[in-house]
DNA sequence: AATGAAATTGCAATCGTTTGCAGAACATAG
DNA sequence: CTATGTTCTGCAAACGATTGCAATTTCATT
């Protein structure tokens, strides 16, 4: 019933020749004779041989496996910049742990206490909203642990840094509903704790600004968490306002939500008002009216990320900590097509 | 600069004592003298001591780890699958690792080869739609590795099996379009080498002729994918037949899909043509009209999987092999309200 | 047949941890 | 001061693999 794998040592004993010769043969090493060095492979893929995982981590010091924690799996800017993280460690044969801490604080720092002893040889990491306490991350860097950060980032960590250029982004976006002619254009927004929220704001602010607009805290709202049902509520009061031509929405969520109170307020989009969302969720190319978004380089995120800190597990201590900005790129569709 | 973690042996050494004395404290073994106990305890919490995982691992052939293999990430009721696995697994200490095969069969292997050898002590596996070979599932029974197989099962692996009713989910979204007052339903569904599928397809037809209600070959269509772009042209043809006022659909990104081309043939959901959905995507209630569709339990299919696997991973070869079915809900919304 | 070099092979340490067993240190009783 | 028992500690093996070094075998040459 049990079928304990086979060791190196099963087939040692069943060849009659000591362990080392076993693994020197497997390894093609020119010291066995050609025969044995034949009778142990085949021996060995008759038995569907493969080295033991753990003994080979144990041995080697490195486990050829890294970690990422990320805050949430569902959201496709995520899966992208996941994907550009598999395809590159999956080229230089590195495993990846994927760890969601759903935005929690507390699930992240058990997600790292969980990874951090010999189960990776490195981390990359994107903090959830909650996080004001890096200690479990320098934990990581103080046992020689290379950490990349992406999208929400870590100041107080010394390591590499992917970004997306959020300012830019924010900037264009504003800049966009300008151009369609939006003079009083309002900001929904994320968490403003996060410093992706504040770059994205203030881009808004100098489009607004270098164009001589005026905004007003009435049109400001910065909402708890940036998804659909706290975009519905917080955006309420705001969507009510007539006076109100353009918005610029920090999530595709959000802009959706706030579409949604649009309507309710007998507003037509975008004829009334023009809205542009953020990460080009499928949702936004989906709904009616489309909604304009910005779309963010997840896969090039991923596969920067990852790029960076293997050459960091594979050459410990000798890069200067880089930081990364990715341009994104605005996406028109209807909603904000006056 | 670089800090290796502190071991048992270091603490052993500057303590004075062995390594088995340093072992025992910690576990707060009472045949350490409390005075030694005491300060091995000490010096451990001082150098923030904890132990290596991949030695526990080794010496104790078992790795507290448990895979999963899903084919789709950004996927909201696999999303809620493995919100439900972490919490089990968590709970009794154990950690998990996600791998997504992108419904790759290839990548499903490989996954499963970097899974086999030692990492994991049970596996969680949803398999690809690509996936026709089982011999790297195999691989894990054989070992004496217990895999609990969710939502896409494989027949040929003697292990647990959880799923959903997709029969009866099949046959109540049809009844539920029947009693709507639908005659003419058409059917739009993923790929029919899938299992679900087939059970979905095959609830359609039995509450079609419970009813003495017919249909026609031109009424239904399998898609190569499921996807929202693989809808939009499969439908289109179905789409354009007049006689149609009702459609089940195995996706709600086929019924979206569907609904656009209903659209663009000038027809009005649900007044024309009742549509209901399948899985309950967010999109699914956002869209207007809202869409109906099948609610199906994956938070309670992703705990059922991960408590039997622990079971079967706490006492191996005890329990004959379970099938689990859990039931849907069919969750009315506009577009097949008549 | 003896010698030496070349070709093979195996011993043992190592990675970090646990644990059975043997033995040391100490205390108490006779 | 010896005998006996308690309490405490450490050696060594084990998990599965790799590898430097030493030992053995093989074979050609004299």
């Amino acid at each position: 019933m049990k079928n304990a794998p086979v060791t190196i040592k099963d087939i040692a004993k069943e060849l009659e020749v000591s362990i080392s010769t076993v693994s020197r043969a497997l390894a093609d090493n020119p010291l066995v004779k050609a025969s044995t060095r034949k009778a142990v492979q085949d021996l060995a893929k008759k038995y569907n041989y493969s080295p033991n995982f753990t003994a080979l981590s144990l041995k080697n010091n490195k486990t050829n496996t890294i970690g990422i924690i990320i805050p949430q799996l569902v959201h496709e800017f995520f899966a992208s910049v996941i994907r550009g993280i598999e395809d590159v460690a999956y080229s230089q044969k590195y495993n990846v742990i994927i760890c969601s801490s759903n935005e929690s604080y507390e699930r992240e720092v058990s997600d790292s206490k969980a990874l951090i002893n010999g189960r990776i040889d490195g981390l990359l990491a994107c903090m959830s909203k909650e996080t004001k306490n890096y200690e479990h991350f320098i934990d990581f860097t103080d046992r020689g642990i290379p950490i990349v950060f992406f999208d929400c980032v870590c100041k107080a960590v010394e390591s590499h840094k992917i970004l997306i250029d959020d300012f830019d982004a924010g900037y264009r976006a504003t800049k966009h509903l300008i151009s369609q002619g939006c003079e009083n254009i309002a900001y929904l927004g994320g968490p403003f704790s996060l410093q992706i929220n504040q770059n994205r704001y203030a881009g808004y602010i100098k489009a607004l600004s270098e164009s001589g607009l005026n905004t007003d805290d009435q049109w400001i709202v910065h909402c708890e968490t940036g998804s659909f049902e706290d975009g519905l509520v917080s955006s309420k009061e705001l969507t009510g306002l007539d006076s109100i031509d353009g918005l610029f929405a920090g999530t595709d969520m959000l802009a959706l939500s706030a579409i949604k109170n649009f309507k309710a307020a007998g507003k037509s989009i975008p004829r009334d008002v023009a809205v542009i969302g953020f990460s080009n969720w499928s949702i936004s190319s989906l709904y009616e009216p489309s909604i304009s978004t910005v779309d963010q380089p997840g896969y090039e995120m991923g596969t920067k990320a990852a790029e960076l800190l293997l050459k960091d597990i594979k050459n410990p201590y000798v890069m200067k900590p880089e930081t990364h900005i990715l341009q994104t790129n605005i996406i028109v569709r209807d909603s904000s097509s006056k």
